[in-house]
DNA sequence: CGGGATCCACATAGATACTG
DNA sequence: CAGTATCTATGTGGATCCCG
């Protein structure tokens, strides 16, 4: 999955489809700001301004542009509440907590490796 | 952890430093190359070219940079063997391990959520 | 073979301004 | 408040060349 090579042009046709899209779906996910916003919306429906403020360092543009990518994958959903002024909620899909999930082992692993980390790289540096 | 915040100025300082390099570790790994790389070596040691073919799609330059911040993070080992033509072999260690078990369960959660976010595209170009 | 260095096209992200 | 649009700069990544 994902990093498995398909080689022979026996192998079925739909399998090559089902990796290459397993690949972009990969690609889109797997980047810093995708992820802190999955992490972000674990603890519940944020609005957008909150996930601005939580997701700290992010610009408004790329928050968008991640929110859109996200909802287009299916892992979060949208609600707007049509007030003045604008209202818009959003909640992790069950895809999108499941992939909340793996995050939390990746935050959980930053968290444990920490001081292997830091060594490492008071000793790269010589 | 990474994504928590440290809000009053009482907080422990060494708390915020230990945040603040979280977070960069995280923005380091989190990015696809280098979780590709990290699931291609959960399978053992490769050698720069075999990691070259079995990351599909990755250039020479992408390889050796990711490949540098890997190793000055602790995440694998480089074996520089002084034969002609030279042989470098990459090996996670144990931090590289536990995250790639990680990052397996998001390349699982590729395969389980396939069908949920080709319909969610499909919703979504409407 | 592995990898550093350089050059450059292109994408990406920030800032700013404007709308419902 | 949430979002789009435009402009611009900066940095990222690809191609190429050379070196041990």
């Amino acid at each position: 999955m994902v990093t498995k090579q398909f080689s022979g042009p026996a192998e079925d046709a739909d399998l090559r489809r089902a990796d290459s899209l397993g690949r972009e779906i990969f690609s889109d996910v797997a980047n810093k700001w995708a992820l802190l916003i999955i992490e972000a919306l674990g603890e519940g429906t944020l609005r957008f301004s909150e996930l601005r403020s939580r997701v700290e360092g992010i610009s408004h543009k790329m928050l968008t542009q991640n929110l859109r990518m996200l909802e287009r994958n299916g892992l979060l959903e949208r609600t707007v509440y049509p007030t003045v002024p604008p209202r818009v909620d959003y909640t992790l899909t069950d895809a999108g907590h499941a992939l909340q999930a793996t995050v939390d082992g990746m935050c959980e692993w930053t968290y444990r490796y920490f001081h292997h980390i830091e060594s490492a790289r008071r000793r790269f540096e010589t």
